[in-house]
Formats: C-alpha cells, structure tokens, sequence
DNA sequence: CCTACAACCTGTAGCGACTACAGATGCAAG
DNA sequence: CTTGCATCTGTAGTCGCTACAGGTTGTAGG
C-alpha cells in the first residue's frame, strides 16, 4: 500500500508531499507560519505525520487552488478546529471570493482584447514604426484602462 | 499650464508622478533597477525629469498595465532605445502574453463554476456539516482541479 | 531673518507565498 | 564502513511594489 517512506503509522515529509502534491519545502513553511500544527519527532528529528496532517493539508491544498489567500485558510481552519466562523461567514467569504474572481475575469478579458487589437496591426516586419510599441506609447489612446488589479 | 511644481524646464519628481500616475516610490524604485535612467538633479540633490522621462514612464505604466512584467517592459525598451528586438520578436511577445491571459480566464472561470457550486448548497445555517467546508476536505471529489495558475 | 511646512532625499524592512540554496545530519542498503 | 538519498536548519532570493524612519531642500509668511 505504501510505496513511500513511513515510520510505523505515520509518514515522512516526503511521504506527505507525495500524498498531497504540496512541496516538502512548502509543509515546512506552513509549519514555521503556523497554519500546520508542528508534528512529532523521530529521535533523530524527523518530522513524522499522520492521517491527520493529511487531511489539513489536503484541505488546505484545495482551497489555495480554490484561491483562498493563507489567512482566509487559517479562519476556515480555525471553524474545523473550533467555532471560529459560522456555515453563514463562510458562505459570505466564499461569495465575496467569487465576486473577486468575476471582476478578475473581467479585466482580463479586456486585456485580452486590448492586446489582440494591439497585435493584430502588426505584420511582423522589421524594426521601426511597431504597431504594439506606438500603442504602449499612447500614440494611439484609444481604451482607457483605467489600471485594475490587472494580473495581480 | 503647469500647476504643480517644476523647475526652469523640467518637473520634480512629484510632478512627474502625478502626470504619469506612477506613485513616488515606484518612480525610485524603477531607477533603483535601471528600468528608467537617473535623471538629473538639481544643486540640492532632487530629481529633474523631461518630457523624455515622462514618455518612457507612461510606456512603463501602459505596458504594466497590459500585464507585462518588468522584464519584458525592460526588453521592449530596449527596442525603443536600440534594436535589441525585431517588430516580429514584440509580436511573439504579445501573442504569448495573450495565451497566457487566456489560461488565466479558463482557469478563473472554473475556479468560479466550482466555487459557485459549492456556494449554492450552503443555506447559510449554524456551525456544523458546513457543505463549504465539506468540499475543500474533499469529501466530495467532483471535479479534478488539477493546479494551475489560479489567481497567481 | 526666522520659522513653519510641504516636498523631497536615502536606506531599510515588509508584504504574500513560496523557492532555492548551503551545509549539517539521519538512516537504510550493500 | 561507505555510499547515497532523505531529511534537517537557517538564510536569502523572487516580484513589484509599499511603508516607514529620519534627514534635507525649498518656499511662503510673518
């Protein structure tokens, strides 16, 4: 069943990494932020895991591809473990993600437009008079593009 | 027709943010990386900028805000100053960027078709059996997710 | 001329979320 | 015993800024 390093029940970093698909680095670096409890320890120092330091980190693997910044992790974090948020705070947090992610959308796709406008002027000649490098330099100010969170 | 501080010729810095709609800090800081060239100064030490400077500064702004990093704006300066790229290597560049940007729609857009979902079938009750919470554990391994850009 | 105050200066540290080392151990197989 | 991989700690770097602290310059008013 375990093709991995284990240690009686548990499993090392690298056993955890692999079940998880989170970089051993990574682990540690949520252990050193506390968003992952510190593990226990072979004699020799090795971090040694169990089923239960999978499931947080699977959890939290999911919501970070979910988008959920480390902080909004830790508060759903924190409802598993307690009763930090209600099932209501949740939902809102998840909404005002979505929100966020619509507007994300939104200008990108008028980047996208901008850009293909831009790109669709040029024939690929030689150096001088580049239809893209007039447009960057407004020569040609068209669209607003009022600065948005853009890529960030 | 100058309303905000400039001397003889040319503006302070402060002008020159407020022209371009760069912010102070960042006017140093691409100075600082050698994306735009130390302009001169006055006697007592502060900065003295040009209509050239605030050409190359706007480029900068215009181009951030297409999404493209300080690196590739540093290229596509390059070509403006000398011909380090051809018109046809700017296109490539915008065309890869244009890709990119379109991952990045694709993506978001099933970050928001899967978040939505999970959204909808919470009723926004008390603490336990959260149908949010519920989905990032996993206990309901619809969809893959396999991890992408997301919001980075 | 003196004072107040805004705008400027330098330099450093911090953000988020990692990633990439360097150099020291642990541990199992041959 | 040696080899060699996995792990350890700690620090520095990434990107694109932003936010200070603490000092100087420049200007306007009294």
């Amino acid at each position: 069943m375990s093709d991995t390093k284990s240690r009686a029940d548990g499993y090392l970093i690298g056993a955890l990494s692999e079940r998880t698909g989170v970089h051993i680095e990574t682990i540690r670096y949520y252990e050193k932020i506390g968003l992952v409890p510190a593990p226990p320890r072979t004699e020799g120092h090795q971090r040694v895991y169990d089923a239960g330091h999978l499931k947080r980190l699977s959890f939290i693997r999911r919501s970070r591809e979910l988008g959920f910044s480390l902080d909004e992790i830790r508060g759903l974090l924190g409802l598993v473990r307690g009763h930090d948020l209600t099932c209501g705070e949740v939902k809102a947090m998840t909404e005002q993600h979505i929100a966020d992610i619509r507007r994300k959308i939104k200008d990108l796709k008028k980047l996208e437009r901008v850009l293909t406008a831009v790109a669709a002027q040029c024939n690929g000649n030689a150096v001088p008079d580049c239809p893209i490098l007039d447009a960057l330099e407004g020569r040609n100010e068209s669209e607003p593009l009022e600065a948005g969170s853009a890529t960030h």
